[in-house]
DNA sequence: GTAAAGGGTACTGATCCGGTCCAATTTTGG
DNA sequence: CCAAAATTGGACCGGATCAGTACCCTTTAC
């Protein structure tokens, strides 16, 4: 139902968290404990993480995480893609070559991509860094339509 | 992973092609072979459809389906909330009152729900004429940032 | 060498989606 | 009135996906 997964839910929120101590390293079961989510669980999140090349880590007694780059150049459609693959709203999207068998009478494809673009691009620009910002003085994400001109007053429909 | 179902593709699919010849009524069989789609899914969706206003049934020999409003007035938000229930990208969305649990030490809801109204609102700015229009002329949804300033240092509150 | 940490993989239970089917109701039309 | 055609409503099942867990291995500090 155009969710994320709750592992990519909770990868950012752990995200967010090694962004408030850049340089520190975290280990899985103090953020664990920080978070309160089973420590499997948070382990897990990790290594994904980590093997997709967000975090860097540090194995040994004195090991642990912390981020690979820092928090404003870490977007959220990163995380989304490194836990749960592409980001797409549609099954059918463009880069999948072939299958669906309605790509001839489905008039609607070409526009489904445009969205699924809007949307990647829309989470691409919002950082951890932002994600952290819990004051929320601006606004994060704004739409604007240029030319679009059909519907002009058909904002309305809710 | 960020995905409408397929029974809400199959949905706004549908509802282009009634949009296409507006005032006339279609019934399921028709629609059914016309999108090379099974007849039963198709009814399923149809009746999911007219359950929640978007169209119009008329039962008996002569009866189909049409939209209930004109084209440019249904937006694909609405198709969406209609099949699969409210659109948030996240579990836990401001109107879900209890859970979570997380609520407390979670510091990223509020921004999560901004994304999440955002995304609603530039699914609810596209409506089925725009998505029946396969030239493409305009662009459907742009995606610009105020004060956000990510490119800039400016953003690193900390 | 041992303890503490990450790394990888496999497994299970629950949930949800896709798809199908059947029985009931309504309308047309003879 | 009766039969045919269409919508309506609900139940049903198989499969995919997700959440969560467990096990075993490798690496490092002391
Ligand atoms: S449903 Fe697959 S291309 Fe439109
Ligand atoms: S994870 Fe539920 S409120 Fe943040």
């Amino acid at each position: 139902m155009i969710r994320i997964t709750k592992q990519t839910d909770y990868g950012i929120l752990l995200l967010t968290r090694l962004a408030g101590d850049p340089g520190r390293l975290f280990t899985a079961p103090e953020l664990a404990i920080e978070a309160t989510l089973p420590l499997p669980m948070v382990s897990k999140i990790l290594k994904a993480l980590a093997r997709q090349g967000l975090l860097s880590s540090q194995r040994g007694v004195k090991g642990g995480y912390c981020l690979a780059a820092p928090a404003e150049e870490i977007s959220v459609a990163r995380v989304i893609e490194a836990i749960e693959g592409p980001i797409g709203i549609t099954e059918c999207i463009e880069e999948a070559p072939g299958e669906c068998g309605l790509a001839e009478v489905c008039s609607v494809r070409s526009n489904w991509n445009r969205i699924n673009r809007a949307i990647r691009e829309a989470l691409a620009q919002i950082s951890l860094a932002e994600m952290g910002a819990n004051s929320g003085s601006a606004q994060l994400v704004t739409l604007g339509n240029s030319g679009k001109g059909a519907g002009g007053a058909s904002a309305a429909t809710r």
